[in-house]
RNA sequence: GGAGAGGUCGCAUAGCGGACUAGUGCAAUGGUCUUGAAAACCAUCGUGGCGGAAACGCCACCGUGGGUUCGAAUCCCACCCUCUCCGCCA
């Protein structure tokens, strides 16, 4: 969400920004609405003023009549306000200056490419089938009890989910990460400070009705709310969380989309990086979170490319983005495996999260980044490791964690 | 799930319809004293907003949202959270 105040000072980057990103906006009407609701703020306050005099005098009569006065005044300024703050929600974070200006994800760039895909001298698998014939995958079963998009990771699957986890976390612990296990249900207050109630993002949530809470989405969406209403120190920042937690989506929209396997499933466990900076420190975390994200790939030693995203296929709160796409061998092309934003101090403005910089106080900058989506990077694994009896070797990387340097093919 | 207690300015506490302009203690910050420090003493010390060039003035905030009243931290209602006991439970 936006300041007001940012969007009357500069009313161009907002609109530009907006505009960049396909989300049509009212500026005007916003800017006009801000005037009429500080007009009524104005006389509120001054009725107020006289109402507090009234009964200091105790001056019941006129102490009455102010009273009738200001309820009709303040129903408007309610209302005003109320609608304003509508008005506010439909404003996009800009994009950074840096960003390509484009429509949609044809137009996303890849800044950069690591290690040559594979030559197969046979016809590579894909997960699935890798998977099944591995015993370490069962959507059949997973679709008689819970339904579609769900999956049973079992034997070295499970072994290999693990060790990623181990391997993730471990390397952010010796960066500085905090490491944490979130809860994975949320209260509706928490969604709604996080923005997700008017953006559609409600949607791709799962809610439980019976006590009113929201399963998240992604950790993201509970440790940043960790410090909400807080004022950190400036010392303690760069305050940096790796967390491990399942993630649930309902994936609504998305029918007949990348059905086959754990593409795309709704629960999925993930590792995740939040990061709270001072503003004007995004950039630099931002470059820093890619580059763990790199390195964990780069530590499986799979192929993979740095795509930045165009304006178009930002979201709503994102200034910048990078996706790192994993070579999969089985559908012969790149696939996201993590996605790195930052959301400048949007998020911050709706959570309230400050530091306290010399005498003043200033919204944080927030970012995310995941390290590992584990099934995705499974799939990875599978597909680029895979041998051609079917067997799959283990990244070297993990056979220490694993004890063990092949999984091997039961047929 | 049942019964009770409670949420006040960083922390701890007072306040329970009009002198609350929210008191006090601790912590914090600046200073005096000191070779340096501690102690003591003096001073400052919540947040957001509106108006103003500024000095300053005003408005709002005592868990959240409603309500009663000329006037609410204080009374009423709903919700959230914390603690104690009982029940259940990995």
């Amino acid at each position: 969400m936006f300041d007001v105040k940012f969007i009357r000072e500069n009313p161009e980057i907002v609109k530009k920004g907006a505009k960049n990103k396909g989300i049509d906006i009212d500026i005007d009407k916003i800017l006009k609405t801000d005037e009429e609701y500080r007009n009524l703020d104005i006389k509120v306050q001054k009725l107020r003023e006289e109402r507090n005099k009234f009964a200091k005098e105790k001056n019941i009569q006129k102490g009455k009549e102010t009273k009738e006065q200001l309820e009709i005044i303040e129903k408007e300024l309610s209302k005003k306000q109320a609608e304003l703050r509508e008005l506010l929600f439909t404003v996009p974070n800009p994009p950074k200056a840096d960003v390509k200006v484009g429509k949609d994800e044809s137009e996303n760039e890849v800044i950069k490419k690591y290690k040559e895909p594979r030559k197969f001298l046979f016809t590579p698998k894909d997960h699935l089938e890798i998977g099944e014939n591995l015993d370490i995958l069962d959507v059949e079963r997973a679709s008689k009890v819970s339904g579609a998009r769900f999956g049973y990771l079992k034997n070295d699957g499970v072994l290999l989910e693990l060790a990623l986890i181990q391997l993730a976390i471990k390397t952010l612990i010796k960066e500085g990460f905090t490491p944490v296990i979130p809860p994975t249900l949320i209260k509706k207050e928490t969604m709604q400070g996080l923005g997700y109630m008017e953006n559609g993002g409600e949607e791709d949530m799962y809610h439980l009705e019976k006590d009113d809470l929201y399963l998240v989405g992604t950790a993201e969406h509970s440790i940043a709310p960790m410090h909400m209403g807080e004022v950190l120190n400036k010392k303690e920042m760069p305050k940096r969380y790796v967390a491990f937690s399942s993630a649930f989506r309902r994936e609504a929209g998305s029918y007949g989309k990348d059905t086959r396997g754990i593409l795309r499933v709704h629960q999925f466990d993930k590792v995740e990086m939040v990061s709270f900076v001072p503003k004007g420190e995004d950039d630099k975390e931002h470059e820093y979170l890619l580059y763990i994200e790199e390195k964990l790939f780069q530590l499986l030693e799979i192929p993979y490319q740095v795509v930045k995203m165009c304006t178009g296929d930002l979201g709503f709160p994102a200034a910048r983005k990078y996706d790192i796409e994993a070579w999969m061998p089985g559908q012969n092309k790149y696939r996201e495996v993590t996605s790195v934003s930052t959301v400048t101090d949007f998020q911050a403005r709706r959570l309230n999260i400050k530091y306290q910089d010399g005498n003043e106080k200033k919204y944080v900058n927030i970012l995310n980044g995941t390290a590992f989506a584990i099934g995705r990077t499974i799939i990875a694994i599978l597909e680029n490791y895979q041998l051609e009896d079917g067997s799959v070797e283990i990244p070297k990387i993990l056979q220490k964690i694993i004890g063990k340097s092949v999984i091997k093919s039961i047929k």
